[in-house]
RNA sequence: UGCCUCGUAGCCAAGUGGUAAGGCAUCAGACUUUGACUCUGACAUUCCGGUGGUUCGAACCCACCCGAGGCAG
């Protein structure tokens, strides 16, 4: 019989893909990884769990466990706590350091999911692995999920062609509330859970005070950047994004502000007011390329930003390996250290992270 | 020192006799496997620098005091 190990997470998605396969004939297994550690990873300031008797972590492994006690299948468990150190927390701190705005859980999946968890999964035995990702492999062909609101194939963007094989999607198929209707319907004690959200295997986090933990705060001056003028004072560069409204705390405009640019040399963080020009960009420079896809188009989509709109975009392949992306259309808040994600229709071609930002030939952000 | 203006929630700011608009910020939700963005809700329990007074009734009128600024010097 083939074998399939699923990676359960203690939600209802990957309990649903392991219900799926099993119901297709495969001999199915539970695979339960853990990569976060909030005591050995000294995550205490802004933790809002810090003094539960039960960390979610270990929730989630007790829900699995009843899930596959439900499903009647084995689960295992694996910790990668110190490779997720390694490989995705110290790329997101260095990057933060740097004043851009990393995507950690791209490299999750590369580094961790789709290397690490699937090498295990294959020492279990496994013809194949399965996740309970929004997204659907054909032909090692990374495809938009069919729910195009949960889709997470932007996640997968950094993934090669190599690590979809033998990777199964069972929900890439079924909307949410379809999976919600099976779950209830086979009466899975996840059925009703809430989504988790927050960055992968960490969670909901108050995001400045959990950053305290590992970076220094370093304040300077915030700028308006229509007329120079010094109003305010920031809390430090790593602190803020692209786009950001809310905890700038500058107050007394008739209008909202928004952060629209860093200069990490200076220590100053700029801002517009209103719908601004300064927000906007109409041109980005890629590095880091990854194609899953032998496609190269000239013209395609692409997503700046996780659940953002998929804008039409040419591409200009450098000579270096980066590629020169520009969108006439204007787009708000492309930020350096973000994920650019190329779809052709509803495949997802491959990514690059956003290097530098252009708006009428002049670059932006001061980056 | 003689004269003038101003002093409303964390910040801007309406309201000039009838019992405190609005915006920003903030907080809480919704949304969301990245830090957003967006949306919804809450936000001066009686008082509008202070103390008295006029009035049925004042933040709005009067007096004085305190405080900020300005014009004369």
């Amino acid at each position: 019989m083939t074998k399939v190990v699923v990676g359960i997470s203690g939600g209802v998605d990957s309990a649903v893909a392991a219900y799926l396969l099993k119901k297709e004939g495969y001999e199915v297994e539970g695979l339960f990884m853990r990569n976060w550690d909030s005591l050995v990873n000294n995550d205490i300031e802004g933790n809002p769990n810090i003094n539960n008797n039960i960390c979610p972590q270990e929730q989630d492994y007790n829900d699995a466990l009843e899930t596959c006690k439900i499903l009647d299948i084995p689960l295992h468990r694996v910790d990668f706590i110190k490779e997720y150190w390694d490989s995705v927390f110290t790329y997101f701190l260095e990057e933060l350091k740097k004043g851009r705005t990393p995507n950690p859980d791209l490299l999750c999946n590369k580094y961790i999911k789709f290397d690490l968890f699937k090498k295990e999964a294959m020492r279990l035995g496994a013809d194949f692995m399965a996740t309970g990702h929004y997204a659907r492999n054909m032909d090692n062909k990374l495809y938009r999920a069919i729910d195009r609101n949960k889709d997470q194939s932007y996640f997968l963007a950094k993934i090669t062609k190599e690590q979809l094989d033998h990777v199964l999607f069972p929900i890439g198929e079924l909307t949410k509330p379809e999976v919600r209707k099976i779950a209830l319907e086979i009466g899975l004690n996840v059925a009703e859970k809430k989504d988790s959200t927050g960055i992968c295997f960490i969670g909901e986090r108050n995001y400045q005070e959990f950053i305290k933990n590992y970076l220094k705060p370093n304040p300077g001056d915030i700028v308006n950047v229509a007329t120079k003028e010094v109003i305010g004072t920031h809390t430090g560069l790593m602190n803020y994004t692209i786009g950001q409204r809310r905890n700038v705390g500058i107050s007394g405009d008739l209008e909202r502000h928004y952060v629209c640019g860093k200069d990490v040399e200076k220590n100053t963080l700029y801002v517009a007011f209103g719908d601004s020009e300064y927000l906007y960009s109409d041109a980005c420079l890629l590095e880091d390329i990854n194609f899953i896809s032998e496609e190269r188009p000239k013209e395609c989509t692409a997503k700046f930003r996780y659940r953002g709109e998929d804008y039409p975009i040419s591409l200009e392949y450098l000579e270096n390996g980066e590629i020169l992306v520009s969108y006439p259309e204007k787009v708000k808040a492309v930020t350096p250290g973000q994920a650019c994600v190329f779809y052709l229709e509803e495949e997802c071609l491959g990514s690059g992270i956003i290097k530098e930002v252009y708006k009428n030939g002049e670059k932006l952000f001061y980056l």
